[in-house]
RNA sequence: GCACCCGUAGCUCAGCUGGAUAGAGCGUUGCCCUCCGAAGGCAAAGGCCACAGGUUCGAAUCCUGUCGGGUGCGCCA
């Protein structure tokens, strides 16, 4: 339980004893009662709204009601003092023994500092990545892939039960193209001269092996064959033959799903009738006409036909959506309703990591699943903006030729999965983000992977000198040697479980990285100290008592910005090379 | 035309789901250091949170409208 919640369970304990002892009126509406950390150091370690937020209610005003609660907060033993301030905040100040057990504890529980009870064992669905089964994975797959993989870690700390899933797109029409560009492989495989690959076509290299490994297994067989014959067979080996590019590219970056679930499984399996079924049931699909998009010119040709359409309209959507095409297949839309069927089954909430293109789309597939869950389960879409590239200030080109783009492994090669995924978090990821190859990989305080990182290995540093400087690292600290300045890290640090459970609850893990840059900054400013004055070095000479506290509260930083790395699947570096 | 995202310091961005005097980095200015505890340090200036209403003890945050930017809008995937 992190500091705040046990002072937010002590206050509830307090507001109790007052509604027993007649002060207060029962069943006051808590909810909104909060203790957190106030802005401003000034007004102490922890404030609480609770006097403001229950006063109407309690029929009183917010600074008599503070008047009440605050000597029942002042009898807890680590309560230094109570002050209520401005429209009626209770600001708590802690004394210095608080802090001292509040490292203790950090360094104590280590790793698991920081996890958190509040997902309360509910199960998430995280879908991420998802590109289509067409080609290795490229930049603009990244920071959705990134940002999905550590949202599942942050989610599995703050307490759920997280299933990591990929969609994968088998079943349309681009997987056809997918296998006779395959079968231009194939051929040229076999010795044919192939030219170059007509337009509308994958013409990427890539496509190369599976032509040669499908010629080996096949001989000329199919080279005479109609297509229907080829077809489901290039298929098939060149899905299975991307997917594990795919998966490879992944593992670049440490990501490894759970789940990859097809679509044409899927629609195989029966459970887009079914969905459907459950969606007729319900009365929310009727057969209709869909009016003339307004995209289009006004010269531009439309036929109204009558198509299958589910009433998205009636959960917010801006108009109905068709499931089945006019020919009577299903649209990419019906299954995906189908697929998120399938995923609200064995889940309390899903989440989805999607490009922004994909914007006009949340609407129909979120109705969807409020239709068919009865809105048991909740869907959050994440949206991911573009990463630009740029080498040394300049854009990176890419040409026009199809098939040519900046692939993930390319990045990852050149500059580290570390740097990749601690970048790709910099900032929120609805805000197109800007990736300098030069600035990532840069030595100084203005580039966030080398300053935080630097935090770490300066510390870890310090745990390798200790020795030539007289310390025991065995020996007990005495933390009564640490002033308030030092202290005021470990209120820093104390922060880090809120953190955690924050981008849990919002869904947003570049909240970690942000914290760990204020901490890092704290850190090397009180570092920095020591450059003027050795007497405020961690590393004091002659004075291995004070030294030996020091490195306790260096310890326990560097346990939370490995932690805190971890759940961005950033490993810590022990020295800067 | 509609939907979604966005508008915060000169620039790039945070802002803990409604809290107190709105923060950081870069850039600018001034001082200090250039000691491998290296790959700089300290400090200052800089704001009508696009605008106008509303909700309430309290709004950058929620609601409505306006302006401005981005993205997307066919039975495609």
């Amino acid at each position: 339980m992190s500091l705040y919640a046990q002072y937010a369970a002590l206050l509830d304990g307090a507001l109790e004893e007052l509604v027993s002892e007649g002060a207060l009126p029962g069943g006051l509406e808590r909810k909104h009662v909060t203790v957190e950390p106030p802005r401003d150091p000034a007004h102490g370690d922890l404030a609480t709204n609770a006097a403001m937020v229950l006063a109407k209610t309690a029929g009183t005003n917010p600074r008599a009601l503070a008047e009440l609660i605050k000597p029942k907060l002042e009898a807890l033993p680590p309560v230094e003092a109570v002050e209520i301030a401005g429209p009626g905040f209770i600001n708590l100040r802690l004394n210095a023994d608080a802090w001292r057990d509040e490292l203790r504890t950090i360094l104590r529980e280590g790793e698991e500092y920081g996890l958190s009870t509040i997902g309360n064992n509910e199960r998430v669905n995280v879908e991420y990545v998802s590109a289509n089964p067409t080609g290795p994975l490229h930049m603009g797959h990244c920071r959705g892939a990134v940002v999905g993989d550590s949202l599942a870690r942050v989610l599995e700390a703050a307490g759920f039960r997280v299933t990591k899933e990929y969609y994968v797109n088998d079943a349309g029409a681009q997987v056809d193209t997918l296998a006779r560009s395959v079968y231009l492989r194939y051929r040229e495989a076999l010795g044919e001269d192939i030219g170059p690959i007509p337009e509308g076509m994958y013409p990427g290299e890539y496509l190369k092996p599976v032509g040669v490994l499908l010629a080996a297994d096949y001989g000329d067989d199919l080279l005479e064959a109609p297509e229907s014959q080829w077809l489901p067979v290039f298929r098939e080996a060149a899905i299975k033959a991307m997917l594990d590019l795919i998966r490879f590219d992944l593992g670049l970056l440490g990501i490894h799903h759970d789940k990859f679930a097809s679509e044409a499984e899927l629609q195989q399996s029966g459970a887009v009738e079914r969905a459907m079924q459950v969606l007729l049931d319900k009365g929310l699909v009727y057969q209709g006409v869909l009016e003339r998009p307004k995209s289009l010119d006004p010269d531009d040709e439309w036929e109204p036909v009558e198509l299958t359409l589910f009433k998205s309209s009636q959960f917010g959507d801006d108009q109905d959506r068709p499931m089945k095409k006019s020919d009577g297949s299903w649209t990419y839309f019906g299954s995906d309703a189908a697929y998120h069927w399938e995923k609200a089954q064995g889940a309390d909430h899903l989440v989805n990591i999607w490009g922004a293109d994909h914007a006009g789309t949340v609407k129909r597939v979120q109705s969807a699943v409020k239709a068919l869950t009865d809105g048991r389960v909740d869907l959050d879409v994440k949206l991911v903006q573009m990463v630009r590239l740029f080498r040394g200030g300049e854009p990176v080109k890419m040409s026009k030729r199809a098939g040519d783009f900046v692939t993930l492994a390319d990045v990852v090669n050149e500059v580290g999965k570390d740097v990749v995924r601690f970048m790709m978090l910099t900032k929120r990821a609805d805000t197109p983000l800007d990736f300098d190859f030069a600035k990532v990989v840069e030595a100084s305080k203005d580039n966030p992977v080398f300053y935080v990182q630097y935090a770490h290995a300066r510390i870890s540093s310090l745990k390798r000198k200790a020795a030539e400087a007289g310390v025991d690292l065995g020996a007990k600290a005495d933390l009564d040697l640490l002033d308030d300045e030092e202290l005021a890290l470990v209120k820093r640090a104390a922060q880090y479980p809120r953190v955690v459970e924050g981008a849990a609850m919002a869904h947003e893990p570049h909240r970690i990285l942000f914290f760990l840059l204020d901490l890092a900054g704290e850190f090397h400013a009180l570092w920095n100290r020591g450059n003027d004055d050795p007497e405020r070095r961690f590393l004091v000479e002659n004075n291995p008592q004070l030294s030996r506290a020091r490195l306790e509260l260096a310890f326990g930083v560097r346990q939370i910005i490995k932690s805190g790395l971890s759940l961005m699947g950033v490993a810590a570096t022990e020295e800067m090379r």
